[in-house]
DNA sequence: AAGACGGGGAC
DNA sequence: GTCCCAGTCTT
């Protein structure tokens, strides 16, 4: 492995040039459930606006969840900037030195946490990441799907017994290099593969059904109606949501059920009258457990009430103000067409 | 043990 | 469309 990767692994990664703790930590967060070529154009901006803990600590979260819009699963955000705060509180701004502190770090489980350590500390400790465990159940033809505990029991049994006691950081990175670019999900290279010679499946057997899959359920679908609610200044009403849950934290749309008068969502909710109530296509915005299908609406404010806003909960944002803020992708998309058709002049909706 | 939690890349 | 990704947290 170590021969392989002298060779073949993936040395120039943004993350690796420079691979103190904090910088190992972030881009960990960010990878989780989350490829790599997804993740180097933020990791690049985050490193950019918090390059220390101490920065990361001392910046509010909006400015956090705004670095992370798009990349989802927003709670690793606000995991890492409450692990940030409390590493200047409590580790003096140092990240903790064993395996047992950093789990207890919030968003960093034994992998993230092993995976810290070995990279930035050289520390032997396995980890089993989504690459780890396609390697693992190949080699070792481990049947069934990872996210039973007897299985998973099992890969991290493997992947212990596998970690050296020195060149761990070499040998951690190998083994995910190897899943990211040779034991791929599909179409998997053993003929280049340095370990062929003793796995059980790549040669011999069917490498691509090892890990067994997740069983299939079939989604809901859940339904919306996002209101843009626009001001003749050209600022839209953004509402923040609760801190847990789907875009937790995040800047979004007033909502309106079905069954609700968006009109008296505007007056009921906001003390806002308005008019022309207009339709924008509907569109479908699929999540791991659900889908969602989202009915944008545009209504004008037709009284001047905008200076009414007290609420930490709300904001007039206009169009140069989206980027500084924490939105979901969809949103985002979706007022950026809003925005967008406002400029056209085929469009009369704002110039009655 | 099971479900919640986003978005995008690969096919 | 489906599957999966450098997982963790809550229930």
């Amino acid at each position: 492995m170590l021969r392989w990767f002298a060779e073949h692994g993936r040395r120039d990664l943004p993350w690796q040039t420079d691979p103190t703790p904090y910088r190992v930590w972030v881009s960990e967060i960010m990878l989780q459930q989350t490829q790599v070529a997804t993740v180097i154009p933020y990791y690049s901006r985050f490193m950019e606006r918090f390059p220390t803990v101490t920065a990361l600590a001392k910046a509010d979260l909006d400015a956090v969840l705004s670095h992370w819009s798009g990349l989802g699963y927003y709670s690793r955000a606000r995991n890492l900037h409450e692990a940030a705060g409390l590493i200047v509180g409590e580790h003096n701004g140092a990240f903790p030195d064993t395996l047992d502190q950093a789990m207890a770090l919030p968003g960093i489980g034994r992998s993230t946490a092993g995976a810290i350590l070995a990279l930035s500390k050289d520390q032997r400790h396995p980890i089993l990441d989504g690459n780890c465990k396609r390697v693992l159940a190949r080699y070792h033809a481990v049947p069934g799907w990872p996210g039973e505990s007897g299985v998973a029991k099992r890969l991290w049994s493997h992947a212990d017994a596998h970690t050296p006691d020195a060149n761990v950081a070499r040998y951690t990175q190998a083994i995910m290099d190897l899943g990211a670019t040779v034991c791929t999900r599909t179409r998997p290279h053993c003929d280049v593969c340095p370990v062929a010679d003793h796995c059980a499946t790549g040669l011999t057997g069917t490498p691509e059904q090892f890990p067994g899959r997740r069983p299939k359920k079939i989604q809901p679908v859940k339904e919306t109606r996002m209101l843009i609610v626009y001001s003749p200044d050209g600022s839209v009403l953004l509402e923040r949501r609760p801190p847990a849950g789907i875009w937790g934290g995040l800047w979004s749309l007033p909502e309106c059920a079905t069954h609700e008068d968006p009109y008296e969502v505007c007056v009921q909710c906001f003390g806002l009258e308005t008019a022309s109530v207009d339709a924008l296509p509907g569109f479908r915005h699929t999540f791991t457990h659900y889908h969602l299908d989202i009915s944008p609406l545009t209504l004008a404010v037709t009284d001047d009430s905008t200076d009414i806003m007290e609420r930490p909960d709300l904001l007039w944002a206009r169009e140069a103000d989206l980027e500084d803020r924490g939105l979901p992708a969809p949103v985002r998309r979706l007022l950026e067409d809003f925005f967008r058709m406002d400029e056209s002049p085929c469009q009369e909706r704002l110039t009655a």
